[in-house]
Parts: C-alpha cells; sequence; structure tokens
DNA sequence: CTTCATGATTAGGG
DNA sequence: CCCTAATCATGAAG
C-alpha cells in the first residue's frame, strides 16, 4: 500500500518529463487571461505530488485525499489514460484475438457425449439403481459390472462438477478481488476501463486453462473407465444356465423359423436376464436385446454347419417341449382330430416311439390343420416333433451318411426354409418322406 | 499350455 | 434395420 504514492510519483514524472503530448494538453488549457494562475496551480500540485512521499503514512492519506478532490484531478487522470492507452495498450492490443480452442471443444464434446458434463441422467444410486432393476430378479451378474460403471461413472461426474464449480467460484472471487483493485487504484492511477476489462480477461484465460486440466484429466479417467469396462463387451460373460435353457427352448420348438419377433427376443431377454444392450449403444437406444439376437444368429449358424453335433441337444429340447406341448394341446386335438380321419389312420397319441410319433405327424401334415388348431401352439409342436423324429429316425443314418442338411427345415442352398407357416413343414415331400423312410427302416 | 465352446463383432447382402 | 458367415477373443476344461 504504501508503494502507491511512488507509483503515482514515478507515474508522474515521466508523464511530464517525456512527453509532449501533455505539455501540449496542458498549453490547450491555459490561453486565458489566468494562464499564469493555473500554470501556478499545477505546480503546485505537482509540488504535492512529490513532496508525499516525505510524508508520514497518515499525513499521505490526507494531502492523496486533497488532491483526489483537486478540480484539476480529471483532467490530469484524462491525460494520463490517454497517454497511457497510446503507449501501452496500443503495443499490447494486437493479441486481442481469442480463438475458439479446438482441444477445448473437443474435451467439451467428449465428455458431453460421456454423459459428464450434460444434464444430471438419474445421479449415482438412482442410476445403480436403474441398472439393477433393468436386469430384473435374475443373474444380475453383468448389472454389477455396469452399476459399478455408472457409479464409477458419476463418481468421476461428481469430482468433475465440484472442482469445476470451485474453479468457477475461485476465478470469480480473484476476479471480483482483482477489478476491485484496480478500481481502486483506479482513483490514484491511470486505470482505464479497457484495462480492467483486458485484465479480468487474462484472468479469466488463466483459469480456463486450469480448466482444460481440469477438463483433460476427466476425459482421460473416462477413457480408462471405458476402456476396462465398455470395450471389454468382448469380454466374454457365459449365460447362466437357466438363460441357455430358456433359449434353446425357443429354438429347438421354432427349429421351422428361430427367427424370434422383436416382442419375443423382448421376452426371452428379459426372462433369461441377459438384456443389457440398451444404454451401451451410447448415444441411441435402439439395439434392444442385441444378447438375445447375438445369441439366435449363433445358435441357428452354428447348428446349421454341424447339425450333427446338436443332435442330442435338440432331441433333448425337443422332449422336453414335447411333452409340455402334449400336455397343453392334446386335448384340443384329441377332439380335432377323430372328425377328421385321415389317409394315414389313428392320430393323436403323442407317445415316445417312433412310429407313432411319425403317425401324428403324418396326421398334422395330411390333415387340415389350417383350419382347426391354435396356430402358435401346433407349429412348436410339429417342430419339437419332427425334431423328436429326425432324430429317432435318423440315428442311425443321417450321422454315419454325413449329411449336411437334415429333414429340418433347411433347404440345399444353405437357408432356413424361408416359409413360416406351418405349409413348409406340411410339405409333404422332404422332411415327412425321408423320415418316414428313416422311421419305417 | 492347448482345445473347445460360445458371446460379440464385423463384413457384406438385401 | 434385418440377416448370414467369418472371425475374434475369452472362459473353462483337459
Amino acid at each position: 500500500m504504501d508503494d502507491q504514492p511512488r507509483l503515482m510519483h514515478s507515474s508522474h514524472g515521466v508523464g511530464m518529463a517525456g512527453h509532449p503530448g501533455l505539455a501540449q494538453h496542458m498549453q490547450d488549457g491555459t490561453g486565458g487571461a489566468d494562464g499564469e494562475g493555473r500554470k501556478q496551480d499545477i505546480g503546485d500540485i505537482l509540488q504535492q505530488i512529490m513532496t508525499i512521499t516525505d510524508q508520514s503514512l497518515d499525513e499521505a492519506q490526507a494531502r492523496k485525499h486533497a488532491l483526489n478532490c483537486h478540480r484539476m484531478k480529471p483532467a490530469l487522470f484524462n491525460v494520463l489514460c490517454e497517454i497511457k492507452e497510446k503507449t501501452v495498450l496500443s503495443i499490447r492490443g494486437a493479441q486481442e484475438e481469442e480463438p475458439p480452442d479446438a482441444q477445448l471443444m473437443r474435451l467439451d464434446n467428449m465428455l458431453l457425449a460421456e454423459g459428464v458434463s450434460g444434464p444430471e441422467k438419474g445421479g449415482g444410486s438412482a442410476a445403480a439403481a436403474a441398472a439393477a432393476a433393468a436386469a430384473g430378479g435374475g443373474g444380475s451378474d453383468n448389472s454389477v459390472e455396469h452399476s459399478d460403471y455408472r457409479a464409477k461413472l458419476s463418481q468421476i461426474r461428481q469430482i468433475y462438477h465440484t472442482e469445476l464449480e470451485k474453479y468457477e467460484q475461485a476465478c470469480n472471487e480473484f476476479t471480483t478481488h482483482v477489478m476491485n483493485l484496480l478500481r481502486e487504484q483506479s482513483r490514484t492511477r491511470p486505470i482505464s476501463p479497457k484495462e480492467i476489462e483486458r485484465m479480468v480477461g487474462i484472468i479469466h484465460r488463466k483459469f480456463s486453462s486450469i480448466q482444460m486440466q481440469l477438463k483433460q484429466s476427466t476425459c482421460e479417467a473416462v477413457m480408462i473407465l471405458r476402456s476396462r469396462f465398455l470395450d471389454a463387451r468382448r469380454k466374454r460373460r457365459n449365460f447362466n444356465k437357466q438363460a441357455t435353457e430358456i433359449l434353446n427352448e425357443y429354438f429347438y420348438s421354432h427349429l421351422s423359423n428361430p427367427y424370434p419377433s422383436e416382442e419375443a427376443k423382448e421376452e426371452l431377454g428379459k426372462k433369461c436376464s441377459i438384456t443389457v444392450s440398451q444404454w451401451s449403444r451410447d448415444t441411441k437406444q435402439l439395439s434392444n436385446n442385441l444378447e438375445v439376437s447375438n445369441w439366435f444368429g449363433n445358435k441357428r449358424i452354428r447348428y446349421k454347419k454341424n447339425i450333427g453335433k446338436f443332435q442330442e441337444e435338440a432331441n433333448m429340447y425337443a422332449a422336453k417341449t414335447a411333452a409340455t406341448a402334449t400336455n397343453v394341446s392334446t386335448h384340443g386335438s384329441q377332439a380335432n382330430s377323430p372328425s377328421t380321419p385321415n389317409s394315414a389312420g389313428s392320430a393323436g397319441s403323442f407317445n415316445m416311439n417312433s412310429g407313432d410319433l411319425f403317425m401324428s405327424v403324418q396326421s398334422l401334415n395330411g390333415d387340415s390343420y389350417q383350419g382347426a388348431q391354435v396356430g402358435a401352439n401346433i407349429q412348436s409342436q410339429v417342430d419339437t416333433l419332427r425334431h423328436v423324429i429326425s432324430q429317432t429316425g435318423g440315428y442311425s443314418e443321417s450321422l454315419a451318411a454325413s449329411q449336411i442338411y437334415s429333414p429340418q427345415g433347411i433347404n440345399a442352398n444353405g437357408g432356413w426354409q424361408d416359409a413360416p407357416t406351418p405349409s413348409s413343414v406340411t410339405s409333404p415331400t422332404e422332411g415327412p418322406g425321408s423320415v418316414h423312410s428313416d422311421t419305417s427302416n
């Protein structure tokens, strides 16, 4: 504080001694009759200024105040400001422009995309709870991972926001402080509002460079987190047994058309509690039930590729579903079958005996099921039965014959027969024919 | 360690 | 978007 007068002192000294502009100015104002008086006045002021350093602090304060109130003060101050602006500001004024930092923008975008800086998306514990709820009551092994991820992310987010707020507050505080200081000093020192503005700009730049560091390290943290959790999607977690069971059941009972609809997929995903993918695709929320789709995709291709390998499994599931399906629908078809006797003869028996099974399929095929029964149920049953038959019949032969395609729904060029209706199954040419010959042997 | 099974990803077709 | 086919990468079994 006590160097204030000295500052003033030197400033005035330089101004008076070295600058012609000031002299010019003063001459302009002193053209009149009382010019002598004015000069005397200014001389007085300067004298006071010069001596102010020699005085005690209290005295100096008083003197300063007196000077501040002097009628010539504004004029002198303006002159000083003008000079300063011409000399100092014009030099540094060139570097005013501030390019919108690309790096900063990139960081901002990333933080936004990762949900760190964007609008609050549910918060920490809420997010964890949501993740847990989404996974349902079943095997929550993967949801644990994700809630873990979310928890960590929200932790990062919280730190980021706290720090950001701290910086902002500090920045504001410091800016206010500096502004007050400058304003205070501007009463005794030539400081223009522009200069204050510039100072504020400098402060803000400094602080924003700190902010950038914060953003950068936050980005790094998020990246690390991502690589540890999300990008480990390739990390295979095997579905639990129940899930595979459910999926297999569906697969083998829809063998002729193992393409679950959107709803079916959703249901399966829910039942197996393997549906996680909704949020992993960061932007959109589509591609639901990716897991189920993946599973069916893999299953189809692998089944087709090597049917022999899946025979046992298929047999098992087919038998299982056949058992349950018969329980449900035997009565229904029994009611119907007798009314439509067909060439194959007796129907309705679903014993685990290949001959009988064949018969029942025959009846299903040859008979007019189109009019009578619940489509889905029958369809599934037909699939199942066909499968059982192909197993029982094919065990001795189809394996030995190294068939690439079996009597299922697969046609020669490799696709699943694209008729989803029972007609594909009913077509008596391929499937049942071969099965028949097999079974009769 | 190798091998196999299997979930996920990618390329390419529609 | 859906699909298939090939491939990658990992977890578990031997």
